[in-house]
DNA sequence: CCTACGATTCACT
DNA sequence: GTGAATCGTAGGC
């Protein structure tokens, strides 16, 4: 996989593009990690989504280009990155939410202190932000230009892709839709155990 | 203008 | 399992 061909997929469908971005590189610096789950969002059709009813200053890039960080502030306490898809005008976005650790896991240990274990570095949003240093300085940075300090590459493609609903979603949210993307070999990594409505994306294709 | 609450995490019972 | 932390933004008045 190609950063042209995500960059294709995102721009096309942020649905498939879910899988796509699985084993992608999240890479800052000396930080260096393989994106195992991500959730999509999309607009008019998804309740869930903070960019359902209309653009706004916060979720202005979600309405760009693919491929851009859209972050955003949540419960007071955690930055999220979020990965722009469709093109310009048709708002959606993958919630990175999980990734296993390859290179410069000092750094991340320092960020996030509370952590014994390389599993409790990546296995969150929030989690991987701080570990990432991610603010809203990094808002509507290019992440796959590959001279920006925040940036997807591309990495080994993720065949066991399994499929299952979003998290942390109120009741009329879209909670029940299986638009989470998780790598099937790399459960130790995620941030939440699987549902029992989990199906390998394979098998029901 | 004012209030409720969220795409979460962590400590504690 | 439950609740606190903590604040920008959306949405209602």
């Amino acid at each position: 996989m190609t950063r042209k061909q995500i960059l294709k997929a995102l721009e096309t469908d942020v649905l498939h593009a879910g899988s796509v971005l699985l084993g992608a590189h999240l890479v800052r610096g000396a930080r260096r990690a393989r994106i195992v789950e991500v959730e999509a969002y999309r607009a008019e059709d998804d309740a869930g989504s903070h960019a359902h009813r209309g653009r706004t200053k916060r979720n202005d890039v979600m309405f760009g280009r693919a491929g851009i960080a859209y972050v955003y502030f949540n419960y007071g306490v955690h930055w999220m990155l979020n990965v722009t898809a469709h093109p310009e005008g048709r708002a959606a976005a993958l919630l990175v939410r999980a990734a296993e650790p390859l290179e410069g896991l000092d750094e991340m240990f320092a960020r996030r202190p509370r952590a014994k274990r390389p599993e409790d570095l990546l296995s969150g949003p929030g989690k991987l932000a701080s570990a990432f240093d991610i603010t809203g300085g990094d808002y509507g940075v290019d992440l796959f230009d590959p001279k920006s300090e925040l940036r997807v590459e591309p990495g080994k493609t993720v065949t066991n892709v399994v499929r299952d609903v979003r998290i942390g979603l109120a009741k009329g949210r879209g909670e029940e839709l299986p638009w989470r993307f998780v790598d099937g070999d790399a459960l130790r990594w995620i941030s939440k155990g699987l549902s029992a409505s989990a199906f390998s994306q394979e098998e029901r294709a």
